[in-house]
DNA sequence: TTCCATTGACTACATCTGTAGGCAACCTTA
DNA sequence: TAAGGTTGCCTACAGATGTAGTCAATGGAA
């Protein structure tokens, strides 16, 4: 069973703020505010908020360290992208995988040999049916 | 360019509303609302102010109607996946679609058949980098 | 020793979401 | 004509979210 299952959703803000902690295995308030603040001015006690609600939710712990907390994540970002594929395919393809992969064909989120590739396969697929 | 990215984002709920408004081209809210109330119990205002909510945002309009209103999208619903598997990829996958295909291998949501030839293209696409 | 920067805690506040109650108008049926 | 269902409108309310201000403690610099 999967960790990232019985956690609460993460909203854009908290995966934004989730990846670059996986990025760098844990994080200070600061140091996420740091990376933050390049991409886009945000201030320093909202990096602070979110990571105290993503430690309430479940998805931070923190350690004392001189000068401040670190927090790390407690559930592994392979695990939690998967169930949350599982989650959009099932809100936005009614849980048709196939249905999301002809959406990246068509979309043109994929290279030309990626998509011709993807193509047959999806075609073969529909045949044995 | 997109309808559906100009559009506020949809929740869980008016996905699950939209879905079956593009399922069957047009609802009222009585409609809807017999749909839901067979999955979940949910009470007709519900959906109703749902509804209108999707309506303020962008995603209805409604035609008047004997006894009613009938409600339409006003965007595709393929072009509305579309954007929304965007900005899924660039929330979770840091915009890595590489990065969606390798996590649906993965979590064995393809078949074997499908889940051999996708992993052996995305091989052959990692080897010409 | 006094002052400034850093840090965590607490508070605030507008907006969105999910959920639903109450009401007035209208239509049908007895 | 009176009663009951259907419909749209308005209101409510708790919880989540994005954003940030204020404050007190602490630690280093002057």
């Amino acid at each position: 069973m999967n960790g990232a299952n019985k956690l609460p959703t993460l909203s854009e803000t908290q995966w934004e703020i989730m990846n670059l902690i996986w990025d760098r295995e844990s994080s200070t308030v600061s140091e996420a505010w740091h990376v933050l603040k390049e991409r886009r001015g945000v201030s320093r006690n909202t990096v602070q908020t979110q990571m105290v609600r993503l430690e309430e939710k479940g998805w931070l712990t923190h350690q004392e360290e001189e000068g401040g907390f670190r927090y790390l994540p407690t559930v592994g970002r392979e695990e939690t992208q998967e169930s949350s594929v599982r989650r959009f395919v099932k809100m936005v393809f009614d849980g048709s995988t196939e249905g999301l992969l002809l959406t990246l064909l068509n979309g043109g989120q994929l290279s030309k040999s990626e998509a011709a590739q993807i193509r047959s396969l999806l075609d073969s697929q529909r045949k044995k049916k």
